[in-house]
DNA sequence: CGCTAACCGAGACGGTACGTCTTGTCTTGGC
DNA sequence: GCCAAGACAAGACGTACCGTCTCGGTTAGCG
């Protein structure tokens, strides 16, 4: 799908042809980064991410299948670096919280969630991209987030039932729904009343645990 | 935002000209609708809607701003009033359960599914669509499920502090992540969890650690 | 194939439908004039003339087949009509050097037989562009031309049983052959000692007739 | 013009460096033939000779300036062979009929001459391909044919006036034309009447008025 | 035997133009 | 005044080739 797919192959040799060209190829994810937070990934037009690198239309189509894939390239990359340092503070509590605040705070930024809600709106109509997003986002946030249930059910905090995905499923779709249906802001007090609620539920009061 | 609404301010009188062809409207209406289940929203050109329902081009434009708009009539009417009947059982957990599972059930309809999830993902860049998504489905929606709550908190089930949007953004955003990102079942079951975890939260009961 | 075709139905209604623009029409058949003398018209291309003329390209696409009939509508007019007046002198011999002179020293003009060698050549790749220029400029000259010899034949200064065609293919073809060839001059010296070789042929003497 | 040429000029010694491979030159012909009869030489691509001969690109380019130079190497070797040994019959007529026979069955076989007006074609758009025509077509095959006139003037059978070179283009020029502009058949009966033309002319005997 | 030179394949590169598609607007005559 | 038909300007789409280039590797004669 994308370059480092390709250099994943465990191979010494270099193959034949004239090899990629660096420079074409971050030119073009500068390029495209840059249109799609001043235009959206909808109205970003490979014609002009070639023209603002300076490249062919040929080059980008040769190494990225769409646009949405172009765009996913381009920016997810140190997003995904940022949220998957998940904090290991001793506690259910103060891990979700460190999490869902990054995750928050991450989202929270009006230019990183317009793009995002963006790329996600075009992956609805994208099945490529969709797999590409869940591979190279969804997935390796889940990977990590999971650990912090992991270690609760260790510790005994929380029963061993639980479907983790399930709750995970509860505190970041709740943040997703407010981004892309622009319903609520983003912010710490959001944030840690989502952690509450799906630790300690809504119930009022012990006597009417089921 | 749709024709029916300019016409209901002014008064009684009929507009001078030509009425407005009530059989143009409904073959366009059905023509999209078929359009859109078919090829996804991204896909229905307003080119193609006009042909299939032997109409012009300048009498959708007329009518509809945005492809978006035009899919959202065609389509959202019923949804909204299946799932606008909460059900009133005595207490949140009844109540809670028919209405996610009401939910559930509606979007794990693949084609009902695929179908939200593209026009949901073409309002992620039609500013347009987005209000009018928000005012003819979300708040609709949200005005009947705040009831819910409204009820469980006049009986004492839950605090009176609660959030009762956030709660409510923690379910309803369980199902739609699970639509948008592809992650997981759609299915009573999932509804159930879902609700028993807001109520209940995850924290193991005082005391009973294992 | 061209408008003008179209025009020919003997139909008083007009079609229905926004009419086809006049303007761009005559801008579209001027601006591929000016590109096609500057530039040939291998290198003439569409969008070229589009941008020149600032006309849609698919305006272009929805008149003309191809680039070559494209170049044929706007270069083949006068050309056609300034040659099409074969002179009646009374004899052949005279006939033929007016018709022969005006042939010769109208693609002797240098614009004018570059681009007509390139269409020529284009045709030849170009079936329907063949076609097209058999029917608007060899057949309509030809149609002219026979005249002379059916008053030569009348008058009895040719044999009844000469191939009129082959004659002017004989004519014809050699004022065509340098043209094409680049195989020398045309001029009035050459048009005449054309027509002597095919009237009196290259017998040195009456005694050699076979 | 071709490699041949470059190579004919200097000396005995072999220059140094790798020596040209044959085995690429051969296959390059022969792939641009076999794709100049199924595609003609427009639809020819470079890219499709070389990977039809399973050669780089670049290797064609360093041997041939032009697509048309490759196409005139590919094709135009044994035509010229044939039409090249004129006939010596002891009279103008002979020869030339002989002579003009051969020429209208080469070029009156479909396939061949399909390809030479596409080449025709082709170097209308092309000045060096045209030089390069004229060089190893024309120019060789009117050396041989003048000599036909030239037995003819010594022999006192046309006048030692003519302009041989114009009678050729009479003759050769009526081939091409119907070639060209695909005007009619090319046969026996087309070529004895050629050379009759420009023998005898048109003109009635005189006193011979029927 | 190693050096140098020119060849070779593979294939990426910046470009140009292609012909198609869709968008939203405009311009007719008819209802 | 609505409607169908359909032409229009605009402009992005993805493709095909162009001719150039940059590699690693090959094949010779010469020192």
């Amino acid at each position: 799908m994308n370059a480092m797919a390709s250099r994943a192959i465990p191979s010494n040799k270099r193959p034949p042809g004239r090899p990629r060209s660096e420079r074409a190829r971050s030119r073009i994810l500068r390029s495209a980064a840059a249109l799609l937070v001043t235009h959206g990934p909808r109205r970003m037009s490979i014609e002009a991410v070639a023209e603002r690198a300076g490249v062919s239309k040929a080059t980008i189509y040769r190494w990225w299948e769409s646009k949405g894939e172009l765009a996913l390239d381009a920016l997810v990359g140190e997003l995904v670096a940022k949220m998957k340092e998940v904090p290991d503070t001793g506690s259910v509590e103060g891990d979700l919280r460190g999490y869902i605040r990054t995750v928050v705070r991450t989202y929270g930024n009006p230019m990183v969630g317009k793009t995002q809600a963006a790329i996600i709106g075009e992956m609805q109509s994208d099945a490529a991209l969709r797999r590409a997003y869940k591979a190279r986002v969804t997935e390796p946030l889940r990977t990590e987030s999971r650990k912090i249930f992991a270690r609760a059910i260790a510790r005994g905090e929380v029963s061993r039932d639980i479907d983790i995905d399930l709750v995970l499923d509860l505190l970041i779709g709740a943040v997703f729904i407010r981004l892309l249906f622009d319903l609520g802001p983003l912010n710490q007090r959001v944030a840690d009343s989502l952690v509450d609620v799906v630790l300690n539920g809504i119930h009022s009061a012990p006597g009417h645990r089921s």
